[in-house]
DNA sequence: GTTGCCATTAGCCAAAAGTCGAATCCGAGC
DNA sequence: GCTCGGATTCGACTTTTGGCTAATGGCAAC
């Protein structure tokens, strides 16, 4: 019971079932709330676009279109106003980490009972970093490789980040330029902007750019 | 204290510290052991094509030129009769699991105290198949994605392998031609061979498959 | 309004990627 | 020795990429 003037939320999931049962968690948080859903990467665009003035995003990790903290990372990046929570079916403490450290105001795993998610609501509402239970922060920042990759994601342009991810599904420009309704020198023109950005020089490095981004554990690397 | 007549072994693992460390443990178990040492994965090539006859292989799934299941699938599926043992510094239990699903004959933690690791190293040589301690293997199998694509990679050559593990850092054919001594179109050609044995239609979709068989946690993807 | 950025497209070009067919090499088996 | 099949090699050819220029329209800030 936090704010009922008008409150306004994103739930973006790509799970009905479970953005209803947040939704109903919300709406018991904050009675008068509205609420605005996305499913995918392309209606989430439209819904904070249309809603620029809402209060709070639920943001899934895996849903059509974006996969790990690259959607996270740009939206922190783009529309700083606008405060999000990770919603996640994986609950691995460096996943929670490292969605904390790309910017996110709380997570919740999905997989908590209610209660305790109308309880992170709450808390989140408040202005608190909410956090399930046993997790230690740690002192370790994020990779740095990992940061740098999450910052030239987020100057991307919202076409941009979009074309970013199809490249991650191994479609050529032509596919890409088909699904989008545009021409092929139109992706052209994206690809080159995003190579330029990202600091790489083709497109399998691009795409391994954003794998690292995944909620799997970054690099590794050579230690 | 196992056996001692000639028994070859293979250490695989690019820290020379811990090879070390590695060989001496051996040594304490097979007094009269014959060590081979690869610190990469063309010098593992060589050492197993060397000593095919070797009784035991010490795998790190962490090496120049491969990093993941990528090495592992292959070894088990090219030289079925080297049994190899998994040393890797991620303990996660998926990890683990997924190791053994992959055909190791054990998992040995780095950060396993000497004596569990001589413990190890015998238990393996009696043919047993070593864990860790807590380690619950589970029903759930292997993601049957994930199994495909190792399939499909171990039905690829020596050459095809490193040139796939080539294109996963990204690189131009004309670099893996310069690094392999060949000519560009002859990596052409094996990346032809690749893309096909791997059902895939472009380097970067042939990445993202590779991309799967890291120690990051599989797909998740839709769910 | 003007300025600047973004998105869109075309056209051109060089480089890279990918396909095909063919020559060569090499080990297993006869 | 010989043959056979697969691996490796390579050149020629087509398609895809990617860089560059330039022009258009929309939109937002100054």
């Amino acid at each position: 019971m936090t704010q009922s003037e008008n409150s306004n939320f994103i739930v973006a999931d790509d799970h009905p079932l479970f953005r209803e049962a947040l939704i109903h968690a919300i709406h018991n948080c904050v009675p008068g709330a509205v609420i605005h859903e996305a499913d995918s990467l392309g209606s989430l665009y439209e819904v904070v676009e249309a809603h620029p003035d809402a209060d709070l995003l639920f943001l899934d990790l895996h849903m059509p279109g974006v996969s790990g903290f690259s959607a996270l990372a740009y939206m922190r990046n783009n529309h700083e106003s606008l405060p999000t929570v990770v919603v996640s079916a994986v609950d691995d403490p460096s996943v929670i980490r490292r969605a904390i450290q790309h910017g996110a105001s709380g997570f919740i795993p999905k997989s908590s009972p209610i209660r305790t998610i109308e309880a992170a609501i709450d808390a989140i509402l408040q202005g608190e970093v909410w956090l399930p239970d046993n997790i230690d922060l740690g002192a370790e920042g994020l990779d740095s490789e990992e940061a740098r990759i999450a910052t030239a994601m987020s100057a991307l342009t919202p076409h941009q980040f979009r074309v970013l991810m199809m490249l991650g599904e191994g479609l050529l420009n032509k596919q890409i330029a088909y699904q989008l309704g545009v021409s092929e020198a139109t992706i052209k023109a994206h690809v080159t902007a995003i190579l330029r950005k990202m600091q790489v020089t083709n497109r399998t490095q691009a795409v391994l750019a954003v794998q690292r981004l995944n909620t799997k554990e970054p690099g590794l690397l050579v230690e």
